[in-house]
DNA sequence: CAGGTGTACTAATACGAATAATACAGTTGA
DNA sequence: TCAACTGTATTATTCGTATTAGTACACCTG
């Protein structure tokens, strides 16, 4: 099964939005390791956009470690992707830094920003 | 003065950079209101790049209210920025809410998130 | 009135994403 | 064995849109 959707009308290269919906896949769970990606034929049918946009978010995902190829056979979540799981929170922990910069720069409370964290929490249970 | 720069190489549209550096002068109170911005042709010459560019990125911010045009005097900031101001941090708090709520459902420690605030918070005194 | 300002318009250019059409080599299963 | 699948590679073309280019007009200021 295959949660790969892509929005032709964002402003967002299909192949990006790609390699995003796999990445998202692997971190979510929804995707394990060594689990086979639909094939670049078959995912652009479904999707309706040429095999060699597939091609290129494929070929950039390997490039990337995320998966792996292999001719005549198929491409494949990498093996290792608590790798993949960890970059993903280093890469949120990231961005939530700077965002909290630029608030306590805007002159946002720090209580504010305490206060939806635990309504954030509250929802997520 | 003015403190708008753009990178030629980034992905992002030159307009769609000037527009956001004009943003930031506003929020961070180094523009304020009704202050003169450079002139299209000047600015158009400052950065080397084509005054179209410029009167793009400055027809967009007037339609959004951040600033006002008089033909034959100049462009300035808009007399009103709180309201500017207001809009910023309710979308950073948007873009917030939406960060944790995502790296809430990574797995990160609501722990990690808080400490994290904390020594933003350090660094901002 | 000269020289600055914003504004408007059309045409041309440049760049990258996406498409199109093939071709080749490896794997798989009937 | 071989048809039908897989990934990979290559080249050319289309297309959207940001950017440039050039020009013109009306307004304001000293």
């Amino acid at each position: 099964m295959s949660i790969i959707v892509v929005d032709v009308k964002s402003r967002i290269p299909i192949y990006e939005q790609i390699i995003a919906s796999v990445k998202d896949s692997v971190v979510s769970g929804l995707m394990t390791a060594d689990e086979p990606l639909p094939s670049v034929r078959s995912l652009a049918g479904e999707l309706a956009i040429n095999p060699n946009t597939i091609q290129k978010a494929y070929s950039e995902l390997e490039r990337q470690g995320i998966v792996y190829s292999v001719p005549g056979r198929g491409s494949f979540i990498a093996s290792d992707t608590a790798s993949i799981e960890r970059q993903h929170r280093e890469k949120i922990l990231s961005d939530l830094a700077a965002l909290v910069d630029e608030a306590l720069k805007s002159g946002i409370d720090i209580g504010e920003i305490k206060s939806l964290i635990e309504n954030k929490k509250e929802e997520n249970n």
